[in-house]
DNA sequence: ACCTGAACACCGTTCAAGT
DNA sequence: ACCTGAACACCGTTCAAGT
């Protein structure tokens, strides 16, 4: 009988892959205290000595992840702008489990920080009124991301009868590739709007 | 001793006014079968006489119910669009507890058939590729709503420290009239790069 | 047809206890 | 310091039973 494996100690880090790869996998509402301890080899009880506030700790982890991005200042602001939006994006299609932490929740701790960063960036290169500008650039960002995940049909339940309601025709290939550009060309109109104010 | 009650009829209406109210009082995950079941008067199990998939099925009928807009063909399709948003953004704004899944389920039902009413009203009115207008369309109101609810503070727990961290300057003097204003600058914007496709 | 009561499997969280 | 086991209050859902 081989001897039991030294188990891999548990981190906050660790924990919050596990949780994201749950959540992306089954949904938000199979993300549970027990089956994340499972997925983790261990008793749920042992999460909360990494994360004391237990389950809203977690919670609030998972949409700092998605969420607190970094970009560095470009040649314009609106390259600047362009490299935050494209970084955002990214990061909340990259775990469409905990979109709807990110589309809810206020940023605190890094993403606030991030957020401010970001302010700042724009405010330097002379944008008027860079908070201003931020908010709707998250907004373009969160709202076109929330369309994609909605169209792409990730959260119907896997065992569907056969084929979901088209209640949008798809953009034309239904791939990322229209996608990415609808992205570009709406970024790009709303640039320039906020050049023109 | 006075006569008990007859008591009121169980309806799928009262039902989702009952959980509407409870979520935008309470938030999303205070939702609950039991609750709701005190709330109307009634064993928690009388709900899935109304509601045979359970909380499924409420889940889908509140984003459909804050979802499910409509708005008549105006004079131009931009004052046609303009009306969309406008009550899209309403009725969002209404029940902030249920804004996450109004973001992140697709529209079934009653609001699939808004939708596709749309695209038909701009199709009419001209515009060149409809679907993509009002996928545009949608990711604004969306976002913009979004970040509106993020910045009000709603999410957060009633029992803060006192006052919650800055993530973002408030518009001006953080009432809705300047997010009234912000909203209808972005969205003018919005219809004019439509217009210039 | 509509609602209840009891039951089952599961959930978040606490706390004393182990190592 | 880190993890476990047992316990508690609560959750969604099924099903037979009442009216």
């Amino acid at each position: 009988m081989p001897a039991k494996r030294p188990p891999i100690p548990l981190t906050r880090e660790r924990i919050i892959e596990a949780a994201l790869h749950i959540a992306d996998g089954q949904g938000l509402r199979r993300l549970t205290m027990r089956r994340l301890g499972d997925a983790l080899q261990v008793e749920a009880m042992a999460i909360y000595h990494h994360l004391p506030r237990g389950k809203d700790a977690l919670m609030d982890a998972l949409a700092e992840h998605v969420t607190a991005v970094h970009a560095e200042p470009a040649g314009s602001w609106q390259e600047t702008a362009r490299a935050w939006c494209r970084a955002s994006r990214a990061a909340l299609r990259e775990h469409p489990g905990v979109l709807a932490l990110a589309l809810t929740k206020p940023p605190k701790g890094r993403a606030a920080a991030a957020v401010r960063e970001q302010i700042e960036q724009l405010a330097e290169a002379g944008v008027p009124d860079a908070p201003a500008a931020v908010r709707a650039l998250r907004a373009y960002v969160l709202g076109a991301v929330a369309v994609e995940v909605q169209q792409s049909g990730w959260a119907e339940p896997p065992g569907g009868d056969g084929e979901a309601e088209p209640w949008l025709p798809p953009s034309r290939g239904g791939g990322s590739a229209e996608a990415d550009a609808d992205f570009e060309r709406g970024l790009d109109a709303l640039l320039a709007g906020l050049a023109g104010a």
